[in-house]
DNA sequence: GCTTGACTTAGAGTTCACTCTAAGTGGTAT
DNA sequence: ATACCACTTAGAGTGAACTCTAAGTCAAGC
């Protein structure tokens, strides 16, 4: 399966001018050209640009996200750095989820505040 | 218990700035002053900027913060308005916490995948 | 008396990650 | 042929929520 820039895009949920942005600063590399120099993505890409939102979603700067990108460039042997690198995300991710969790019950003992105050 | 503003803000996290600006537009109301006009948080006060920071840190933006308070100075027949703005929220927040889920398994995955790729 | 920390207004600056524009070229589809 | 979508470079603009500065005043504590 391949994707046009725009196919992509919309498929990802994210626009064109962004994949372009993301090809520039180093998140996206060799991305393929067709006879007119048009931009194919192919399987390989979107898993990568998946990679990529999944990060940037949970809170990882693009910094740390071109850190990835450069090791593996470099080949299998930088594996277990990019092992330590998404552990400690998954780390903070788990944090974060700790945390949303607390909130969470926050607002529920708010409402049930609402409730005592004037039943519905 | 009372707190002045760099205590307040030193217990809750944020700056001096912060807190000043949270009042001038508009979420932390009625902050009492002292005979030099000097800014004397309360119990009261401090629940409130929990609050304001519970929902902030789940993604309420500013200006729906805002209409809580509003609300809430209008008297407890808003209640039900306010119990209706936070039983929204909180489905969002639910909802940020199945996508964390969901990414956390990716990272899993991904993690996995190194693995299988380089056993350490 | 000097430092520290509070106060004021008004507005400028920061951060991050996009997001878009201009101004031009060129292939593809109707 | 006329949209439409792709491409380029280079840079400007956006949004949200802070975050800080200037320039001055004032009171408390050592």
């Amino acid at each position: 399966m391949e994707w046009t820039i725009q196919e992509l895009a919309d498929k990802v949920g994210v626009t064109s001018h962004t994949l372009r942005y993301y090809e520039k600063i180093g998140l996206l590399r060799n991305i393929r050209r067709n006879e007119n120099g048009v931009r194919v993505y192919t399987e390989y890409d979107l898993s990568w640009l998946e990679l990529i939102r999944c990060l940037r979603n949970t809170g990882m700067p693009i910094e740390g996200i071109r850190q990835i990108v450069e090791l593996s460039m470099q080949g299998d042997h930088t594996i277990p750095a990019r092992k330590q690198i998404l552990r400690e995300h998954r780390r903070k991710v788990e944090q974060q989820m700790e945390e949303l969790k607390n909130y969470l019950d926050k607002i529920d003992g708010k409402l049930k505040w609402y409730s005592e105050q004037m039943p519905d």
